[in-house]
DNA sequence: GCGCCGCGTGACGCCCGCGTCACCACAACG
DNA sequence: CGTTGTGGTGACGCGGGCGTCACGCGGCGC
């Protein structure tokens, strides 16, 4: 999900932005001031910024010079001042966009979408590489190496082995397996876990009757073991 | 130097833009219509594209869908439109920035610079060229050759090539191959998939019935395997 | 005007992934 | 010892996804 970091001192905004924008899938943090803002921005790890330029404690291009010394994400401004020093100064700062109040929440989300869009083919993506002493998964590639060989798993599987790989070494409830890899209306189908699991291990595991990597928590949910 | 490609058909827009530019050690190409803006990118090589939506010979949005094929520079589009939802289309077809006209031309230097600098920062591409065993695939040039002769492909089957090569070992889902070669609207019509991929095969596979590169994963999607 | 080529569409057979069921193992409990 | 609930395993039928071929249409060039 994509986290946006929203800075601005007016709470209508602040409220009209968090409301339109966790209705569009978004995760919203909020900070209304500068100081906030810039600590928020390492803790949060945001993939992007919205930035009111009319902060009570600091100077809108010194927050951006903040953040801009530690990381390159992108950085929307929002301001009222129209007039066009503001906006020159502001971008280079190191601003990626800038946009005047009153503001069009489509633009906006818009603009939003083509920030998140760029950096997204612009930075380096980490490695979502998760390894077992008996198998690899790699979850950008959607593919499972065993022995240094491929294993063809089905869709069902690989939805099920993704869920858990992506909670490696946490316990996942039936439930969110469930509802993630069938959908909502399967909540209670423990058994497709069952039948799937067991196809897993067996294309999977070492010894498949004595599951090292993918363990069941009787009662509770399933476990994979990097 | 960085290179700016301007694209209008106002010759005074592109005189302006000319010489400010220039005075600022830019180097400038310029393009009227559509069509030569699609060929100067891909001759030119510009650092950055500065486009006006209104065009002659073609839709604006789909100038930035024909740049957004095969490269991803930065597009600032330049418009009279200060409808929302020209700025929304715009944007969601791949520009970068909008700017409406009448523009101020510090501001639109400042927004260019941004876009520069971000290209900048976003690191060198890499090589773009895929080989595989039995042939090879020039992303840059658009052309395949098999045993050293080119193979002529159609503007489908290398719209679908181009997608998988650069996604080389990845799995690209089905829905994403729909969406970047036929649009968003034809994102269920997967039988155009199993037609042009066969297509493929029997052009570039040594075995079209067993394919060695262009691989189906059932249900899923297709893998490039070079 | 004619022919060619690229594109989308329809029909058809094959096969595999999916869900279901039956059965067994095992532990907890009275 | 029987009952109950939870988990694992093998077998099986069905539907849908996949590949393939053939055809009609429209555009473009000769």
């Amino acid at each position: 999900m994509t986290k946006v970091l929203v800075v601005d001192d007016e709470p209508q905004i602040v409220r009209a932005l968090r409301i339109n924008l966790s209705a569009r899938g978004y995760e919203v943090l909020t900070a209304p001031d500068g100081a906030t803002a810039l600590r928020l921005a390492a803790d949060g790890k945001p993939d992007v910024v919205v930035l009111d330029l009319g902060l009570p404690d600091m100077d809108g291009t010194d927050v951006i010079a903040g953040l801009r010394g530690w990381t390159t994400l992108p950085i929307i401004v929002l301001s009222a001042r129209t007039d066009s020093t503001d906006k020159v100064d502001a971008l280079d700062a190191g601003a990626d966009d800038y946009v005047t109040k009153p503001f069009g929440m489509d633009e906006l989300l818009a603009r939003l979408r083509a920030a998140v869009r760029r950096s997204a083919t612009a930075g380096p993506e980490d490695e979502p590489i998760v390894k077992t002493a008996s198998f690899t998964v790699d979850l950008a590639a959607k593919r499972v190496l065993k022995d240094d060989v491929e294993v063809h798993l089905t869709p069902t599987e690989w939805g099920l082995l993704e869920v858990l790989a992506r909670n490696a070494g946490k316990l996942v409830a039936q439930k969110q397996l469930l509802r993630d890899v069938w959908g909502p209306a399967y909540e209670k189908e423990t058994h497709y876990l069952r039948v799937y699991l067991a196809q897993l291990r067996r294309k999977l595991e070492p010894e498949p009757a004595r599951p090292r990597h993918l363990l069941t928590e009787p009662g509770m949910g399933y476990r994979f073991e990097p």
